[in-house]
RNA sequence: GGGCGCGUAGCUCAGCGGGAGAGCACCUGCUUCACACGCAGGGGGUCACAGGUUCAAUCCCUGUCGCGCCCA
């Protein structure tokens, strides 16, 4: 016999040991089977899943293995991502650490070396604990990034888009990173408010010139008083840069200013004239309308700097120094920006030239992953003509092509889609895809796959052979990822993967990704298979702690999915995430929940147990249909319904109400009830209806575990082996079993009605009894007044069954109730429990007038309702009638409990003779 | 400033035109022969506020207040 409580630490590995001997998560061969096929959002190769993943590859599991069930030839395609700037800087930091050497003494090569080491050993971690969360990909077929055929994809894409010009290279101003000292994408700065100064400087006009400047204004804004100025004032955030500026700008329509544009200032400390301009850019109602313009470090001052041909002068180097450079005065140069800084407000103010000091909240970009304050640099880069691309890509969902779950995910893609920029892909980073592009002695440059056929070009092109010098820079790593559904299948060569398998059915990912991974995969995907690289797009919410906050390392209120394995089971985390994710955007995740949902498969576990014990077991070729006994036509319909409804919860990616369909069905119909109702008979002598009853029961949880298996795949497999132990032996894991057909010939509306009767009435008998207090212990009997036939016969049959679940002496009918009854209405008829002696009348009578006057209230409602003309002319027949019946059941039950009040009030009446 | 979303039971959240739901928490009983990770019963909500549409509004529309996220 099995324990009392299910055992994951010891069941989980066996059940693990068992699929993977059975291949079980391979694609099934059969050609005839439909296709369903899901890549996983690859993880960073060098991190460890948090709770994040667990619940992203806890849905994608539910679906893939639904859809197994479901006779599918399912692929799950796994894999990891080489997440360039996170894992070139793990093995940093990992050098820095051991204190020996940074990565430029170690050598590129060296360098290398140590991060595919590094992500040997983390590759299988994250492996590993896919596994422990029962995740059923198909791990033979695990990719990674970098991988040769991952590889030859990136090379080829980058190629084609080359030759297509959709690829090129600019100068143009990036976000740079000093710490890494690279190039990233507008994706990866993170724009923070943070307290800063405004300093205000004085830049003198050339010649000592001077104007009138407004420093009063009337209610109107007419000036009632100027001042005479020899300089123009600026403000910024970030006086360093003042060094590279190349103009001051006005706003054309700004009359204080009208008279000095095509004139010049005097730049402090760089001693360079430069132009006052006039441009729409500068606000004048903000500070003095006069800005300084800073071409080659500020994002809207190098429009200004482009449209005015002003010259653009990079001020620091590849560490955020101010740069060895002869328009950056020497005492400033190898200066750390910041340094830099104080220094020029220090020199300025010598100068007489600082105004004032203002303390403000600006936003400032930083680095997500350096997390230091990101530089606008002008510099040559690879861009990616994102404009072009984004049009087919738009188009596909706006005509359904791709679906997003839910829909309005819909409008953060349109949105970024319709604003995107060119994309940056070049990285000055060594661990990712190197740039396939060679150059000549003049700098021409040759983009080939190979370097063999950039010297075959560079021969053609120079008539010649030449020695070539390779791009030293990586790709993003978001652009090896866009072409992850494809790639993984083996694109650029024709697979069969590719034709049985792509388009991929399913893509489940985080909102934080639609831009970063999403969108750019839809792009790429439909530019070169001309397909959109998935059907149905599921976005899933973010796990956040109880209180809502995000779960981080640093704040310490991360969940470790794999701890809560431990503690808990795979499986019971499982479910609760399932049970938790609705389409919300958070999603808030607490330990209490996880331990209500390992009671779930704890009950599961003891009703297996029970019919175990019972001898429930399987029969061969058992067909629900041939079930002859009322209780178990029942239990078999709504095992029926609830498949039906579970099933359209998971295709409609609804998996809280998933969740939810098979806790209610297995918790509150299957074991309390059903079970319950089964008791006698499986106790009782009628041998015929106990083997009925033994069939149906294991029939039923046999249905459960199929059904429960997507969610509780570890439990619901050991349940399907220990109970195949009795019985028809099984020809399969329960993996590979079979979804249940729809069949509508299982449902029994007259059972449904008779066991329904059953179940209010132990229940309201219940209820009556727990209200007056009466000892659990008491056996009490019951009389049914007014019944008809049917019912009389109905209460007959069921006797035994009822006397034993609502615990009474003996159930009968009668003509009228026995004086000093308590009593309650049940489907129009009156149930009288005579209790003289027992309970206290006089607070029976109170429960009473309480139950008549809550009757009152909604026959006053009703009658409302339905005296209204307007009512009942316009709403639906089915409505109206459903009041009408509310109304006749509710004055029906008024008339019985008053007159069991009258006959109550009678009785006490006459206790106080 | 632009966009998206949210205010429903003590907590976390479903529901989204026809009588307010779940889980957890809480209260009262219970050695009922599967399960105390249990059984039975119960309390608790002018569905943020104000207008409007409708025979009917928690649900649709408008506005107000409060909160969150993304983008500039």
């Amino acid at each position: 016999m099995i324990n009392t409580t299910f055992e994951p630490r010891a069941v989980e590995p066996r059940v693990r040991a068992a699929w993977d001997k059975a291949e079980a998560f391979k694609p099934k061969a059969d050609p005839a089977a439909e296709a369903f096929s899901i890549v996983i959002p690859p993880p960073n190769v060098t991190g460890v899943l948090h709770i994040g993943h667990a619940l992203n590859n806890t849905l994608q599991d539910i679906l893939v293995r639904f859809e197994r069930l479901r006779g599918k030839s399912v692929l799950w395609q796994p894999g990891t991502d080489h997440a360039g700037i996170a894992t070139q800087m793990v093995v940093e930091r990992a050098l820095a650490q051991e204190g020996t050497q940074d990565r430029r003494s170690l050598g590129r090569e060296a360098f290398l070396e140590r991060v595919w080491t590094w992500k040997r050993q983390s590759e299988g971690t994250i492996r590993e604990q896919l596994m422990r969360l029962g995740c059923s990909c198909d791990f033979s077929r695990e990719r990674f990034t970098l991988d040769e055929g991952l590889s030859a994809a990136v090379r080829e894409v980058f190629v084609r888009l080359h030759k297509q010009g959709l690829i090129y290279k600019d100068k143009r101003l990036v976000n740079w990173d000093p710490h890494f000292e690279t190039a990233v994408s507008d994706l990866e700065v993170e724009n923070r408010e943070v307290s800063g100064q405004f300093w205000h400087f004085k830049y003198p006009l050339e010649n000592g010139e001077t104007y009138q400047f407004p420093v009063a204004h009337d209610a109107e804004g007419v000036p009632t008083a100027w001042e005479t100025r020899n300089y123009i004032a600026i403000a910024t955030t970030r006086p360093e840069t003042m060094l590279g500026d190349g103009a001051v700008a006005v706003h054309p329509s700004d009359a204080r200013y009208a008279g000095l544009v095509g004139k010049r200032v005097l730049l402090p400390l760089a001693d360079r004239l430069i132009p006052i301009i006039a441009d729409e850019y500068p606000d004048p109602d903000f500070g003095s309308g006069a800005v300084k313009i800073t071409g080659a470090h500020d994002f809207n001052d190098y429009q200004v700097a482009r449209r005015h041909g002003l010259p653009l002068f990079v001020l620091m180097d590849a560490k955020g120094r101010m740069a060895e450079a002869p328009h950056v005065p020497a005492r400033y140069r190898g200066l750390d920006r910041f340094e830099a800084r104080k220094l020029v407000v220090a020199d300025i103010e010598a100068l007489g030239l600082l105004d004032r000091v203002e303390d403000k909240k600006i936003m400032q970009p930083f680095g997500d992953r350096s997390g230091v304050v990101i530089e606008p640099m002008l510099t040559d880069q690879w861009y990616v003509d994102a404009p072009k691309l984004t049009q087919r890509a738009t188009a596909a969902v706006e005509t359904q092509q791709t679906v997003f779950v839910p829909r309005n995910w819909e409008k953060t893609y349109f949105e970024w889609m319709r604003n995107i920029e060119p994309w940056c892909v070049s990285r000055q980073l060594w661990w990712g895809h190197r740039i396939p592009a060679w150059y000549g002695p003049d700098g021409a440059v040759f983009v080939e796959k190979t370097e063999e056929e950039a010297l075959e070009a560079a021969r053609a092109h120079y008539g010649d052979i030449v020695e070539l010098r390779r791009d030293e820079d990586v790709l993003d790593t978001w652009f090896s990822s866009a072409l992850w559904p494809f790639s993984t299948m083996g694109w650029p060569e024709d697979t069969e993967e590719l034709r049985r398998y792509y388009p991929t059915s399913t893509l489940v990912t985080g909102f934080d990704i639609i831009f970063f991974w999403v969108a750019r995969m839809m792009m790429m995907g439909l530019h070169f298979t001309n397909q959109v690289p998935f059907r149905t797009v599921v976005i899933n919410p973010l796990v956040r702690d109880a209180s809502g906050a995000k779960m981080s390392k640093s704040k310490g209120n991360a969940m470790d999915p794999l701890e809560l394995v431990e503690k808990y089971g795979a499986d019971a985390l499982r479910f609760t995430l399932a049970a938790l994710t609705t389409f919300g955007r958070d999603l808030k995740l607490s330990e209490a929940r996880i331990e209500g949902y390992r009671n779930f498969g704890t009950k599961l576990w003891n009703a297996a147990r029970f019919c175990q014990m019972n001898e429930c077991a399987l029969w061969e070729d058992f067909d629900p249909k041939s079930a002859k006994d009322p209780v178990n036509r029942w239990i078999i319909g709504e095992a029926q319904k609830a498949a039906q409804d579970l099933t359209a919860e998971l295709e409609a990616y609804r998996f809280s109400e998933a969740a939810a369909v098979m806790y209610r069905f297995v918790w509150n119909t299957f074991c309390d009830w059903y079970l319950e109702l089964a008791k006698p008979m499986l106790s009782g002598d009628d041998e015929a209806l106990k083997t009925e009853t033994r069939h149906v029961a294991a029939w039923t949880l046999d249905q459960i575990l199929v059904l429960l298996h997507p969610f509780m795949p570890f439990l619901t497999e050991e349940l399907w082996a220990r109970l195949g132990d009795y019985g028809a032996k099984r020809d399969g894991l329960l993996i590979n079993a079979a979804w249940p057909k729809t069949r509508s010939d299982l449902s029994d509306p007259a059972s449904e009605e008779e066991i329904g009767w059953i179940i209010d009435l132990v229940s309201a008998v219940r209820a009556t009894r727990a209200a007056l207090n009466v000892p659990p212990s008491a056996r009490i009997p019951l009389l049914l007044i007014g019944a008809d036939p049917a019912i009389s016969k109905r209460l007959e049959d069921r006797q035994e069954l009822i006397d034993r679940l609502a615990r009474l002496e003996y159930s009968t009918t009668a003509d009228e109730a026995p004086k000093g009854s308590v009593t309650f209405v049940l489907r129009g008829a009156t149930a009288a429990l005579p209790l003289e002696g027992i309970v206290d009348f006089a607070a029976e009578a109170e429960r009473l007038k309480k139950e008549v006057a809550k009757l009152e209230g909604e026959i006053k409602k009703t009658e409302a309702k339905l005296s209204n003309a307007d009512f009942v002319a316009r709403a639906p027949e089915e409505v109206v009638e459903e009041n009408r019946e509310r109304l006749e059941e509710a004055k029906s039950a008024r008339t019985k409990l008053a007159d069991s009040l009258a006959q109550l009030e009678q009785a006490l009446a006459a206790g106080r003779d």
